[in-house]
DNA sequence: GCTCTACTATGACGGCTGTCATAATCGACG
DNA sequence: CGTCGATTATGACAGCCGTCATAGTAGAGC
């Protein structure tokens, strides 16, 4: 095992991530995710005997594990790093992706959240791990720069909210205007929190 | 006509509105709108000719209005108004919900904006005009309150962004602490940026 | 070469969806 | 009383859904 080149479930949770974050659970079928990701409509009873709750669950997983991974990249390639900063390069990334992409498509978590947060207990529960495993890396960073540690895990929720919100008004106004303003008016608090930096 | 006590038509946008709210747009069956209501399935077609498109924008503007209505009425019954106050009441109607019927359901136009922004067009600018319609008296009380002009419209849209955004935490979690976080961490921000009051 | 496992392929199944056509029913108005 | 419009009732329709059963195809290990 271990070496898989990207195989083909890896590709069709990739593919579901993708669908969701566009259309929606629901509106997503499992026929559609195979053909998405090329792969055999056959398989996924194979690769998922869990169904469509287990594919849905490892999609999400998967945004929140990437989310994270994001965070530790913005702040590697961070020349000065500073609270406002690390939150302009998230949102950048969103403002980035509507301009050339399009607004199609907004975040799976926020989607599974929306579609099944009530109905299915362990999407929601994986959804609130993808929410954790996000906020970590952000509080860990802030803490870095300076941000005291009680402080830390306080601010990365405002950041994350924020920025999920504002995907939601700017994907329904097709216009990035939501995250560039509360890029630029929450700076200054941000940057506030830091308390020790030379 | 004008006069109609709450009646069938009504009763159904309210219905669709609440369903679209807890489990999604698509999810939402036209069938369960009138069971819901208490409406006979055959009006549907009569009420909203352009089907479920329709009855969903309806259900959307709704929700918007309602919203509007919210902030005017906090304001209203605030003794002394300040821009953290009204976005602590703002968290607290979630909070309340949340802690009382539970966190099954959010916000309608954000469901709306999740599974239909991207394939049905008047849906897309129905959530649009919602955001606007819930933005506009924020803004306005904050001005009210001694907010610079330029800067009310930004800040109305970083509380509504920071508010939806801890909805759909709080929703994944279960637990209303993004909702209090938030309003904790805001409130400073925002009540800095009045410039005259006695 | 055989075998056994992993994967692929295909189609059927019941159930639900939104939409529409057709009728029955009601209520007011002339 | 009769009529006509608005509302309700019911069922049919094609289409999609997730799931499952069955069968077929590789491909590695011995």
């Amino acid at each position: 095992m271990a070496v898989s080149e990207r195989g083909p479930r890896e590709r069709m949770v990739f593919s579901a991530a993708q669908l969701i974050r566009r259309d929606g659970v629901t509106a997503t079928g499992l026929r559609d995710v195979a053909a998405h990701a090329g792969a055999p409509r056959g398989s996924l009873g194979h690769y998922f005997p869990g169904g469509k709750e287990q594919l849905v669950n490892e999609a999400v997983a998967w945004a929140g594990r990437y989310a994270a991974k994001r965070v530790d990249r913005f702040l590697a390639e961070m020349s000065e790093p500073s609270p406002s900063r690390l939150f302009a390069a998230m949102v950048r990334q969103w403002t980035d992706e509507f301009e050339t992409v399009g607004f199609t498509s907004g975040c799976p978590v926020v989607a599974a959240t929306v579609d099944w947060a009530d109905s299915t207990e362990s999407t929601r529960a994986a959804a609130a791990d993808a929410f954790a495993g996000w906020s970590r890396p952000v509080a860990r960073a802030l803490t870095g720069m300076g941000v005291p540690a009680e402080r830390a895990e306080p601010l990365a929720t405002l950041m994350i909210s924020a920025l999920e919100g504002a995907i939601l008004i700017a994907r329904a106004e097709r216009d990035v205007r939501a995250l560039t303003t509360v890029a630029r008016e929450l700076a200054p608090l941000l940057d506030g929190a830091v308390i020790r930096r030379t």
